[in-house]
DNA sequence: ATTATCATTTGATGTGTATCAAAGTTATTT
DNA sequence: AAATAACTTTGATACACATCAAATGATAAT
């Protein structure tokens, strides 16, 4: 939350997050189709969110961790469009939609925010197309990696290790590869001394090395 | 622009947007990393909108026609984080964002409008992150023909001709595909008398074999 | 503890699209 | 009108990733 506020408006800002939900891991936190209410401010956990199409075919469009927003998705039909799922055991604050647009009209800087979030998330996807349409399997997990690792950095923790709380499918689906090809991108990096792979944790032994990969042209 | 305002309303939104400015095919509305001022509300013309990396790679993001909004990538770090460049002569309305968001705490409905734009912007991407994620050539050419069309039939054009404004080689980069692939698409959708073409000029002969494409299981 | 389930790794092969190349077409410039 | 440049089409070949398959390793259930 943003910073800049008295006493009073803190307090409006806590009314407007009181409720809290949480969410076990495997299950939805709201999925595509569902009345959209409020905006979701992720407490603890993480999650995925992935839209999908009749056919059965699903792309992961994002995945998010503590102190991130999801639900924006949801304000322009009413209704939502994408599903978000618990890859762990989570707790969100719920923020009723109509209550931030109330509060917005009177703190300009929550206002803001809002929508400095709202532009954050167009351009993320900006990149993820860039990622999808231009980049090859082993620059697309570098990319993934070091973005986990910076966000998890912003967070206090390491930057040089990480728990990945999703599948080699999912991190496949999200990259527009499937698992066998992850997975063999995991043991390139892995032979080539660049990280150290047991199942769901990394190291990164070699952080120049996946920069390097992710944006070749800058070290020629 | 949104429904409902009274005279007094109408006349602040009608200062908002007061300035214009004409942008020639081929010139830039707005340069990645340039200072974020103001939204563009497209009045006549055909934009592209495009992010670059160091080594020249360029993923063209959207193609935006008269009636929307774009910009808004600047507003998170207060330079745009991507290009917009004219594909023909336009002209566009000028809303600088301070005004846009003095005026959205006044106004709930033009409040509102704002947040859908940008929540329908991110439900775009998304699904445009499923289309370079999951589909193939054809169904991307298949659903880019029917996402264009369908909004050229919302501002009142015919949904069964249209005169491309991009080059084949821009359609692939939004697509995630080479030039080459977008223009056998084009040959292969034409050998099987689904659309006629002409150089830019398409005219779509069975618009229910193109929908089949793009979303095959619906039809079994 | 044992079984069953799910996730991951690795190998062999196939395929869709990229790349390379050249010709054809349209638009622009002189 | 001729020359030049830009765009498009089509063919031949290459390659990155997908697919298929099987083994291994982890996790959950009985």
């Amino acid at each position: 939350m943003p910073a800049g506020f008295n006493v009073d408006e803190m307090k409006k800002l806590d009314d407007m997050v009181e409720k809290r939900r949480r969410v076990k891991q495997g299950e939805l936190l709201f999925n595509s189709g569902d009345t959209f209410t409020s905006l979701y401010a992720i407490r603890t956990g993480f999650f995925k969110t992935c839209v999908t199409i009749e056919d059965g075919r699903e792309q992961v469009t994002g995945f998010q961790m503590a102190g991130e927003i999801i639900g924006m998705d949801g304000i322009v039909t009413d209704r939502h469009n994408c599903n978000a799922i618990a890859l762990e055991d989570a707790e969100v604050c719920v923020m009723p939609f109509a209550m931030v647009e109330d509060l917005s009209r009177e703190l300009p800087a929550l206002q803001r925010h809002v929508h400095k979030i709202m532009s954050r998330e167009i351009v993320r996807e900006n990149s993820v197309m860039m990622l999808l349409g231009n980049m090859r399997a082993e620059e697309r997990l570098a990319a993934f990696l070091l973005n986990l690792l910076q966000r998890l950095h912003a967070r206090g923790l390491s930057q040089s290790e990480l728990v990945l709380r999703m599948t080699r499918e999912e991190i496949g689906s999200y990259l527009g590869l499937k698992l066998e090809t992850v997975s063999r991108a995991f043991s390139k990096f892995s032979e080539e001394g660049i990280i150290e792979v047991k199942q769901r944790y990394v190291k990164i032994l070699a952080p120049e090395a996946l920069k390097k990969i992710f944006n070749p042209q800058t070290y020629f």
